[in-house]
DNA sequence: CCTTATTGTCTATATTTAAGACAATAAATT
DNA sequence: AATTTATTGTCTTAAATATAGACAATAAGG
């Protein structure tokens, strides 16, 4: 039994239903998605994903699928929508990655049992994640060749339907992004009124006007303003602002 | 096996996965939920639900228990929130009726595999559906002592977290209401405009001004002008709407 | 024909959003 | 030390939208 603790259907998880992250950060004015590249031969890239314990509030397993792959324990995290479709599986995607990857997977096309559990039809639970990408040290997983942050607007072509949750994700974050008051999450814990604004073009992927940004930011009334920061530019230095309900 | 073809344990459905609908219909200037009663001893009310079946994408499953307890097959439905807890299983509420039903439900109880799959915790997504009241005649399914209208603020105790889940989906389709222009599900094929009013001040509890929300809906060029209703009321004839993209 | 209750729409006012303008300023340049 | 440059912070103005007030039109009833 413990030799094969690793097998996802003997690790106590509820059946068919699994969780996939949308993972966003803001770096040089352009939004990102954490994306995993799978440890196999082919180019299989897939958002970081998990199952649920039975023992397990949903919300606690994308917590623990987000913090295994950042550190990170306290991090902004809202469901946006089920992804159920019948013909939701992993079956061809597997063939394929099996058909590349027969030395190390092998084993598992024998092993009935984990064959069976995994490639039946997946009900999956998609979450969006805002972090601080700088705060934030990318974690390996056993099954990543790698892990790396790619601009929205450059993403690989990810397995099963990863590319449209992505796009789905990111209407959602449009749409709560001035009702739940959740943009700050993807800065740092300082930040000046151009890197919110910047960061709200990049969200939008449309430009806002400078004065009216600043005036409806402010009206919020979430902002602490600290003290200026001089970046040694010749020209009047902004204010630092912090965000208040974090 | 054609004899246990009753037990959801038998069926084909997803294990550990249920969908649960939360009706709204619109009369008397309230709104109203669809809530069915259970056919046991006891005062049991519970949402219409019902499983995914293995082949059934997990929207075409709320399709179906819609149809089901409605006889409506073309019916404004979305997804508003999957509730995961852990702690949320049948088992307390089960024991309960099982209880007061031992004639009834004895069998179930020896049936040690049904009993199983029953009472194991379960994720649900919750749905919301808006339907024309009118038209619809509630239809009772087999598990059904009976099925009714309960407005909104007069609701029983439901089981299980089913009251939340319809105070989750009043908030949603608020949310919703405007944005995706929705509302007329509520209401016949052709109505007026204090009735939209109407319905509008039962969906957001609060009054709104006559003269401006006629503008604000006129304004959105969503309805066609048809003749005007003669109630034989000593004043003012309204004019019909019907909503054009139905 | 007058009255009543309601409807459709107009006007006036307040509020919000968008666009334009300009002084303040941090450092580099003269 | 004065001048220049590239921003920043904020004010003013204009446009759009939302809210409130007003009133004529009208379908029956008396």
């Amino acid at each position: 039994m413990s030799q094969n603790l690793h097998y996802p259907s003997e690790q106590g998880y509820i059946a068919q239903l699994s969780i996939d992250c949308v993972i966003f950060g803001y770096r040089d004015r352009q939004l990102h998605v954490l994306v995993p590249k799978l440890n196999f031969n082919g180019e299989f890239w897939a958002l970081p994903s998990g199952f649920v314990y039975n023992d397990e509030d949903v919300d606690a397993a994308a917590t623990r699928i987000l913090q295994d792959r950042t550190g990170l324990a306290d991090v902004y995290l809202d469901q946006f929508r089920v992804f159920g479709k019948a013909a939701r599986t992993n079956l061809s995607f597997l063939e394929k990655l099996i058909a590349l990857n027969p030395d190390k997977l092998g084993e598992g096309i024998n092993n009935r049992k984990e064959y069976e559990w995994i490639t039946r039809r997946f009900v999956t639970i998609g979450y969006y994640a805002l972090v601080d990408m700088n705060k934030l040290v990318p974690k390996q997983n056993e099954l990543d060749q790698s892990i790396d942050w790619y601009p929205i607007k450059d993403l690989p072509v990810l397995i099963l339907d990863h590319n449209e949750m992505i796009a789905t994700a990111l209407e959602t974050l449009r749409e709560n992004l001035d009702r739940k008051l959740i943009a700050f999450n993807l800065l740092p814990e300082t930040f000046t009124m151009k890197e919110v604004q910047e960061l709200y073009e990049a969200i939008f992927d449309r430009p806002f006007a400078r004065n009216n940004f600043q005036k409806k930011i402010l009206d919020l009334n979430v902002l602490e303003r600290l003290d200026k920061k001089f970046t040694g530019a010749a020209n009047k230095a902004p204010y630092l602002y912090r965000f208040l309900n974090r």
